[in-house]
DNA sequence: ATAAATATGGACTGATTGGTCCGTAATTGT
DNA sequence: ACAATTACGGACCAATCAGTCCATATTTAT
């Protein structure tokens, strides 16, 4: 169930043969089901908007992912994985203090989209869907992990609390954004963040 | 349309006349209906849901409350009233520090209910509803006054950037708590808002 | 008694939901 | 040629949604 390529059949174990290959792209489908959820969140994305928006059929939907909830889940972990990625980049090559960079990222995330996904999804599912709970928790961790590895690379434990902070801090300007605040005072907001840094 | 009980009749403008009175409490069926709101958010509560916690009849509801949106925006706001007043109450009795109780207070609701309903709504209706969004800014603008009453009562504007980053802190935290964090590593993260301060 | 107002439950509408199924076309390896 | 596999569109399903409507009962002031 992995990847539908590498073994076609679960039930039955003859060879995969023959057959008309996958002419979509498996991950650029992914990708665009992604961009929709994280615009919508998940109850509000429709099959049509999914359908639509990956260029596939209901049918070959159903055949290539097995459901809107298994989708979203793949969808969220793709997302998680990638956010975190950039993260490190962002810090990695920051021109300035690495710690604004990263801040700057969090708060306003890539793709032009309002929000951070993950937090949507917290806030939205995480109460009812543990899944959903315990893939955003890892997320948070590791965004910390992140900021503690910046504020102190010998002895990151010892930062931990303050990097939680800095994180916290970044992720509740996301509100102050999605309610409309002037993106003047949520950079000013995230400047205050220095005084979270080690003197 | 402001209150039914005041002036029953919108199209005819006879005076209201005799007629059996209201049964239910309009307030309580209001604040019963919030507390579902809070709970499950504007989309996934139903009708059903609704009329039910109410212990109104389907009737009875549009008559009295003439749709799910607009009784959701009279609860919403119903919410913010309470919710900064009870800020105000908790900032003024503290014992020890105002702003620890004031962080507190935002990141641990009342209610028994996980998260702050408009950090709720923002996150979910804000970004395709103005009006939610406006509710929502007016909401953390005053929360934002709060904290700079406590900061510096002599000269609150001077500490609104903290102010801001405080409330930012708070919410932020929300989002771990729904994530599942356990309640030692929230309130170490709460305390890390000493930093922000004034020395 | 009469009129006015509220209350109720249930039937109903039209729309939308996620998901299934089927007939048919296209493309592959043998 | 043949079997296998994917793809597609469209019909279809049962459930749910917010909201309307109606017939009827109850309670008030006059």
């Amino acid at each position: 169930m992995t990847n539908a390529a590498l073994q076609s059949s679960d039930k039955k174990n003859r060879a995969p043969g023959p057959g008309r290959p996958r002419t979509f792209d498996e991950a650029a489908a992914l990708e665009a089901a992604l961009l929709v959820f994280w615009q919508k969140g998940f109850e509000a994305t429709s099959l049509d908007d999914l359908t639509k928006a990956m260029g596939l059929s209901r049918s070959s939907f159903y055949a290539a992912f097995e459901s809107k909830q298994a989708l979203f889940r793949r969808a969220l972990s793709h997302y998680s994985r990638n956010g975190l990625q950039n993260l490190k980049n962002v810090a990695q090559s920051a021109e300035g203090n690495p710690v604004d960079a990263m801040m700057q990222a969090l708060s306003n995330p890539q793709g032009g989209v309002k929000g951070c996904m993950l937090v949507n999804c917290i806030t939205e599912l995480a109460p009812h869907d543990e899944g959903v709970a315990e893939i955003g928790r890892r997320h948070l961790e590791r965004i910390e992990e992140i900021f503690a590895e910046v504020l102190d690379p010998d002895n990151p434990d010892a930062v931990r609390g303050r990097a939680r902070a800095l994180s916290s801090l970044a992720i509740g300007t996301l509100a102050l954004r999605k309610a409309g605040y002037p993106e003047d005072r949520i950079a000013d907001t995230l400047k205050q963040a220095k005084v979270i840094l080690p003197a």
